[in-house]
DNA sequence: TTGTTATTTCGTCATTTGGCGAAATATAAA
DNA sequence: TTTATATTTCGCCAAATGACGAAATAACAA
């Protein structure tokens, strides 16, 4: 039950939802989920911590990055069908398709314009 | 999107998650659900105006009780999904069987009896 | 070493949430 | 009608939440 709250809770907060709308293709840095949204790096930090906390994201560091990602077959079911019951339903919205146009650009973008650009906040 | 968070916000609340595992059995009126979780009815009346909202449950007025249970296989497939995992990951916890034991007790006893224990809050 | 940079943690603040009791509403009974 | 009763609405309060910036941490670069 403990658990299974981390997960709804976690599911609670719209910014929380696109973070995992957006990663289907493929894991994303703590700055490129940043510069996605538009919000402040401890803010993203923080909704990251809490949906890794549930359970509902993967983290790899490398170098001075740390990428986030969605967990495999693997997972355990409740993370598995929480994750597709989420992209079943919200991925042919308008709110995802706009964000997965964002993220195009974000992702052409240098990794390090992105990271500068933090700085501005 | 407003439609999912709507549903996410209604399953990240504790209470409101034993609502949706006490309902399977059958439709329970309103102090049913007072008795049960030891809540005030003004604040069980707010948690299933919650989850009315979001579509989780659906309600029926009869004399003097109001009467809340699940939707049927006709209701939306968000809504099914997510029943069905609430159900799927919970049904067999101790928090579940729990209230399971105590449902079987609130059923046995008098709906009047019941009722006028509410007073006494 | 010192400095730079990506991320996290901490402290603060405004807003939301979940709880309650009192009052309002709606329906049945007398 | 008046009374009783089941539920909802309202107003309040304490606690949780989501946002931010500043400071701390971690890892690379000079």
């Amino acid at each position: 039950m403990r658990e299974f709250m981390a997960i709804t809770k976690a599911l609670s907060d719209p910014n929380r939802v696109r973070v995992l709308l957006a990663l289907p293709r493929g894991e994303l840095c703590v700055c490129q989920i940043t510069e996605l949204f538009s919000l402040a790096p401890s803010t993203i930090s923080k909704h990251l911590s809490i949906l890794h906390h549930a359970g509902l994201i993967l983290s790899r560091k490398s170098e001075r990055w740390v990428y986030y990602r969605l967990p495999d077959k693997s997972a355990p079911v409740v993370i598995r069908e929480a994750l597709d019951w989420v992209n079943k339903s919200l991925a042919k919205t308008d709110e995802a398709a706009a964000d997965a146009k964002q993220l195009k650009r974000v992702l052409k973008t240098d990794l390090a314009v992105i990271c500068r650009r933090q700085n501005c906040y």
